[in-house]
DNA sequence: GGCGTCCGTTGATCTACATCAAGAGGCCAA
DNA sequence: TTGGCCTCTTGATGTAGATCAACGGACGCC
């Protein structure tokens, strides 16, 4: 399987995939992290920030439609690119291949979807606390977290501006997170709990104690 | 395999699912209209709106996971509700289905891209023009479109008030639509694009003839 | 018929956030 | 070191859209 698939290395700052594209390969991100765009007119806005492992823009490839995304890389990478043909073959014959691209894909429809409920049903400051809480979880509850991507780009994926970013970091402040550069400490977990009511429902966390409010 | 599946009929109104429940039974919309939305706090918001024939809240049966959406019925519906035990076997045996699961949940995937892009990318006049193209192509091209739901849920879909809805379907008729009740006619689609700039990237529209600008 | 209720529209105000503009600090090269 | 550049922050102002409030029409019920 591997034989046919080439694993690339690709410094920051690549740009691995242009909106609309034809679907040529599936790419599966090993090491590093991803900006996943779309652009509007002569705006644009990070849709996803991936992180590894993952396999992403799936669903294009199933379909063999354009990707709705671009890609650029934000840190060097290490990605493993199937071709579209030989994922298509691989679909066709190996049963664990196809199970693994089902639960991949499902995966990601409910990311995004999460995505889709956090942009319409929270404020701004909401959706920060849950981006902290959620990397918190995902750096290993750790006081300290750390922002996965420059302010630009975790503004344009929170669904604000840069500048509001920066404020409303600041106002965050009085419920308990300190920010120092790309670190944020996160003093009173609690606190930013109460504002964010996180839930399984609506980030990408595990199912700990308590989710929403009630 | 229909053998173990419950064909329903459910009137305008019927509470479906509640976010949140554990996913016992895969969906498939036959007939009707139903509104997937997902609640926080004391807010809620239509995510999707459902049109036959779609199976709904497939991921989650995938992973046997709790639904991410409630769904209620804006119209009689009738439903083929499949066990999700019998679908686990389902996938297990039957390869025809395995794919026809794997196609509609990329299909489902990136329609929810697409609302997230158009959520973070476009304003809401834009989002409405966008919107009343997508009808008007889906009910075949006539010059007058019909409204899929109330002014409520409507408004929710896109991401705004209903006061605002209104304002904006006022505004909108400077871009060539008149709004009379549920129907919308469109007079000047022209202009209509014009403003939205609509691509089959970040609209649920066939590749027709000309995609956003470029 | 009269009357409540629901839904949609319109208007007035308010607010979260964007935009515009100006610093402040870090980093690199000469 | 100095100067240029870039990112981030902070402040002042502008605006899209939310909220609050009032009204009008459609529908159902008694």
């Amino acid at each position: 399987m591997v034989e046919a698939s080439y694993l690339q290395r690709f410094p920051a700052g690549t740009q691995l995939i242009e909106e609309g594209d034809p679907a040529e390969m599936l790419h599966i991100l090993l090491e590093g992290t991803v900006d996943l765009y779309g652009h509007y007119k002569d705006k644009e806005s990070t849709l996803i920030l991936m992180q590894p492992v993952r396999a992403f823009i799936l669903a294009a490839v199933v379909h063999d439609l354009p990707y709705l995304m671009s890609a650029r890389t934000l840190t060097p990478v290490r990605i493993l690119m199937i071709p579209a043909t030989v994922t298509q073959q691989l679909l066709a014959s190996d049963r664990a291949f196809y199970a693994a691209m089902l639960r991949e894909l499902a995966s990601e429809f409910r990311r995004t979807l999460k995505s889709l409920k956090s942009q319409k049903l929270r404020d701004g400051t909401e959706r920060i606390a849950a981006f902290l809480l959620e990397l918190q979880q995902a750096q290993g509850g750790t006081e300290t977290v750390i922002l996965p991507a420059d302010r630009k780009t975790v503004a344009s994926y929170l669904g604000m501006t840069r500048e509001n970013l920066s404020r409303s970091l600041q106002k965050i402040g009085s419920y308990g997170a300190a920010v120092r550069g790309s670190e944020v400490v996160i003093r009173d977990p609690e606190a930013l709990r109460a504002h964010a009511a996180p839930s399984p429902l609506m980030d990408d966390i595990e199912d700990g104690q308590l989710g929403g409010e009630e």
